[in-house]
DNA sequence: AGTAATAATAGGAATCATTACTATTTAATA
DNA sequence: TATTAAATAGTAATGATTCCTATTATTACT
């Protein structure tokens, strides 16, 4: 992968923010450094930031999201706001579990909690 | 909701297959029965059905799928034969911790493990 | 049964996220 | 510096889903 400025200020964007950000906020945030980016640019350079295990993508109901934190962790998704929160909730017991109960060989576990955030009484 | 030919038949459709369908399949079904039934039906109905909690609805990747099965439960994905599984995991243990915890209040939780199935060794 | 009110429909256009295409630019390196 | 191929901008295309509107069908009421 050859370096390109583009790339560049798309992983900065990524790792300095904890919002979970789409490509279209991204691809905002980056047209102020460089203003004719353009869209294929920053979901091209996305895709290969997730391959080469720069970054993850997530996915929030229809919409990918993604994320600089490469350990598994689980989000809570607050139905009021949208944010979605950063959690450790998986243990790695039910892989185990799944694997003798079901025959199934587990690559990743996606989990997310809906419900209301503590902001919203 | 007002009684229509349509409905009926897209309910049948979601509740006569465990393969989790998508919108398309459904349609494509629907067509065999009602041969001018039009998209825009299908999803609306879909969207009605999931309203009056006959239906549930889950997202695969960036694409729904439908799923008769109101109880609580969880999927596996394949990643070879793309197949979902039902499978009851999520014990109500883990919301007690999540609400103590993160002072989240859970009303529903999504768990996909993606992996290989015993079909593919 | 006949009619009025209005929910639901078919068909097509519009939208939104994402991917594909292509001529041009740019980074790596000989 | 010249060569080569990867990366880009700009735009067209795609696929899933939603929206729009004139027409049709269901329900409620006479």
């Amino acid at each position: 992968m050859r370096y390109s400025h583009q790339r560049e200020a798309i992983q900065k964007i990524v790792y300095g923010t904890n919002a979970h950000p789409t490509a279209d906020w991204i691809f905002q945030k980056a047209k102020a450094i460089i203003p004719n980016i353009s869209m294929g640019t920053v979901y091209r350079n996305l895709k290969q930031l997730e391959h080469a295990e720069l970054i993850k993508s997530i996915y929030d109901g229809n919409i990918a999201r993604y994320d600089w934190n490469k350990e598994p962790h689980d989000h809570l998704k607050c139905k009021v706001c949208g944010d979605l929160i950063d959690v450790q909730l998986f243990d790695d017991a039910i892989r185990t579990k799944i694997k003798k109960q079901y025959k199934f060989e587990v690559d990743d576990v996606v989990m997310t909690i809906i419900g209301t955030c503590h902001k919203h009484k």
